[in-house]
RNA sequence: GGGCCCGUGGCCUAGCAUGGAUAGGGCGCCGGCCUCCGGAGCCGGAGGUCCUGGGUUCAAGUCCCAGCGGGCCCGCCA
């Protein structure tokens, strides 16, 4: 497609004169052309003679192909490829509109392949703050990219609906007298996050007494049929209902909704267990400080050994969060026969279904076995992700089929902490706490960024009825934050800062918006004047032009390349390039004014739109027609 | 103490996987550009020991080693 037809050629070119297999890449640069080789320096090593020299041989032996215009040698030794910009341009753009929005820069590498994502798996005593919102677009954002890449994605939320946190709501609600209604105004998961939880958690410091209580409801959630089970259950789907409104608003989506409770409802740790013990991987200690708990032996991996065995059952007979996800991962792999039951829950903005397990009324799930197993989780889960890992290894499971995509967290800067009245040490981030408040939510932030691309929106279209300026305002908030967030790779700490993410100019999503919603107000003009588009160039085309369309090209390659290392940061830098590329064309090239330029300088604004277009629905960055 | 991650102008950040040509952007600052397809934009300017020191290499921001600084993990929490 596109920039690897070239890349071929120039391989063909190169073989051509008894060079195969040569590695050839893209330039860093345009002034180097649209492909490269620094093969004369490796075959310089080989054979002792003079890169430059060589270079220049070979380049002088290569003639021009049908995209490729001429063959340089470059100091102090490359070997350049430039295009033929009259063919490549009429190839690029007539590649775009054979294929749409929908399928350029798609392949066929997933084979149909099954990957399962999963992610965001907040716990439902709260709702989301900006902390989740790296793992649901991160996870959302890998979910798109491998559906791009023509694997067959299945997302799951794991709701963690047994285990401490859940408890402590449920304290709040069974042992403390906390109304179970909302007051006025406020929703359910922010109630639960916002006063349930810290005021529990407050009463825990103060009254030692209630830890007792803590424990045996923790105890009791997981005992199916019990009213404590029941209840949990009440209050983690009302939740979870608030909080996917929240992650629907950041753009995911979701196949299968898993209930933590069902892992052993299911009787699907009951199995798991078994098999461990068969394998030999668990025991039972006897004494020592684990005395009574069911533990993983570590001692022969290499590291982990030093930390001591990883409890998987508890002395009072409860199942650890580590038991839990070692059951899972192995229905996740497909590499058990136990039968989860499950029903509709409802469905996705974009129609298709959500189910959730439901052990006793639904009707058994059926996800063919995968190739692949993402799992978004913090980084700082490396320890439990990797014991995980290990039993699977044990238990004859490829490794390299799970994968924990693992990020860094979110901190708060100093300025937006003390907004939340925080102490803070000179100059230093704050970690976010849910247990004592400290956090912005998701929705509190998006509120506010609404309202700011809102006030914008009113000063450019006065005219604009409310709803559709709220509409508008929405999407620009959902951009901004999107790409606020993705901005930063998974292996990098991010330090959230209000007035930071509250930028709609410069390196921003709305930047990448407004490119677009200005190509269109060209299409329209263009329509109003009748100009016909047409992708043959008019002559000798312009650098934006040349620019514009070079970046264009090289979106399938970038595409591919997320894909295979799941790395996302190059897709959002690509698709702020092409962006960079447009806004430059449309400085200096006018379109509608443009004389016999016009019609194929509307073709390439087509062009831009439709290639943009395949890349914002893969960053999840809305696209708009005005703003 | 052991393990993992990060360290690029005042601030934020790309590039590191696959070493390659003058280290790209953005914010902020200074100066320009709307009778001309939308100024959420464009053009120009100032600002850099790519944390430090070694090593490998024709070539290191990129790979290796050591150190320094910051974050995280090492719980009968998740």
């Amino acid at each position: 497609m596109t920039i690897k037809r070239l890349f071929e050629e120039a391989g063909r070119l190169l073989s051509g004169v008894g060079l195969e297999g040569v590695r050839i890449g893209p330039p860093r640069s345009p002034e180097f052309g649209e492909a490269f080789t620094p093969y004369p320096f490796e075959e310089a090593r080989r054979s002792g003679g003079n890169p430059l020299e060589l270079a220049r041989d070979i380049a002088s032996k290569l003639g021009r192909g049908e995209l490729i215009e001429r063959v340089e040698a470059a100091p102090p030794g490359y070997i350049n490829f430039y295009a033929d910009w009259r063919r490549f341009s009429e190839y690029t753009l007539s590649e775009v509109f054979r294929l749409g929005a929908k399928d350029y820069g798609g392949s066929r590498d997933g084979e149909g392949r099954v990957v399962l994502v999963e992610h965001t798996s907040v716990n439902p005593n709260k709702a989301l703050h900006i902390g989740h919102a790296r793992n649901v677009y991160l996870g959302d954002t890998v979910a798109r990219v491998l559906a791009k890449a023509g694997y067959r994605v299945y997302v799951l939320n794991y709701v963690d609906d047994s285990g401490a946190q859940m408890a402590s709501v449920l304290l709040g609600f069974l042992g403390l007298g906390m109304p179970m209604e909302p007051p006025q105004g406020i929703r359910f998961d922010e109630y639960c996050g916002d006063h349930v939880y810290v005021m529990v958690t407050r009463r825990l410091e103060q009254d030692r007494s209630l830890e007792e209580r803590l424990k045996a409801l923790a105890k009791r959630i997981e005992e199916k049929g019990s009213e404590e089970f029941k209840h949990a259950r009440l209050i983690a789907d009302r939740v979870l209902s608030d909080q996917l409104t929240t992650c629907w608003r950041l753009g995911a989506r979701y196949d299968l909704l898993f209930r933590e409770s069902d892992v052993v409802a299911s009787g699907l740790w009951a199995k798991t267990f078994n098999l461990l013990l068969e394998k030999g991987i668990i025991y039972k200690a006897m004494e020592g400080e684990n005395r009574g708990c069911w533990c993983v032996d570590l001692s022969s991996h290499p590291i982990l050994s030093k930390e001591g065995d990883e409890i998987l059952v508890k002395s009072d007979g409860s199942t650890t969060y580590v038991a839990r996800d070692i059951a899972f991962a192995l229905w996740k792999l497909g590499e058990s026969d136990v039968k989860i039951n499950g029903r509709q829950w409802g469905q996705n903005p974009d129609g298709t279904p959500i189910t959730i397990t439901e052990m006793d009324s639904g009707t058994p799930i059926v996800i063919p076995k995968p190739s692949l197993v993402v799992t978004v989780v913090g980084s700082e889960q490396k320890r439990p992700q990797e014991v995980v890992r290990y039993v699977l290894s044990r238990l004859g499971v490829d490794g390299e089929r799970y994968i924990h995509y693992s990020y860094e967290r979110v901190s708060l800067s100093p300025d937006s902490a003390k907004r939340l009245g925080v102490e803070v040490v000179e100059g230093r981030a704050v970690q976010m706490s849910g247990r004592r408040g400290i956090y912005f939510k998701v929705d509190e932030v998006l509120d506010e960024l609404k309202k700011l691309a809102a006030e914008e929106v009113r000063k450019r279209h006065g005219d604009w009825p409310r709803e559709k300026v709220e509409e508008v305002a929405e999407a620009i908030a959902q951009g901004a934050l999107r790409y606020s967030i993705l901005r930063s790779e998974a292996e990098k700490a991010v330090v959230f800062d209000l007035g930071e993410a509250m930028r709609l100019e410069g390196d921003t999503g709305p930047y990448i918006q407004y490119s677009v919603a200005r190509s269109y107000r060209i299409l329209e003009k263009a329509r109003d004047k009748g100009i016909e588009a047409n992708p043959t160039p008019y002559g000798e085309l312009a650098r934006e032009e040349k620019l514009l369309i070079r970046s264009i090209s090289f979106l399938p390659l970038v595409i591919e390349t997320s894909a295979r290392t799941l790395r996302l940061r190059q897709l959002l830098t690509h698709s702020r390039e092409m962006a960079v590329n447009f806004n430059e064309f449309y400085e200096r090239c006018p379109v509608i004014e443009g004389g016999e330029a016009a019609p194929f300088r509307l073709a390439l604004v087509q062009g831009y739109i439709i290639a943009q277009t395949s890349a914002m629905n893969l960053t999840g960055i809305p696209v708009l027609r005005e703003m």
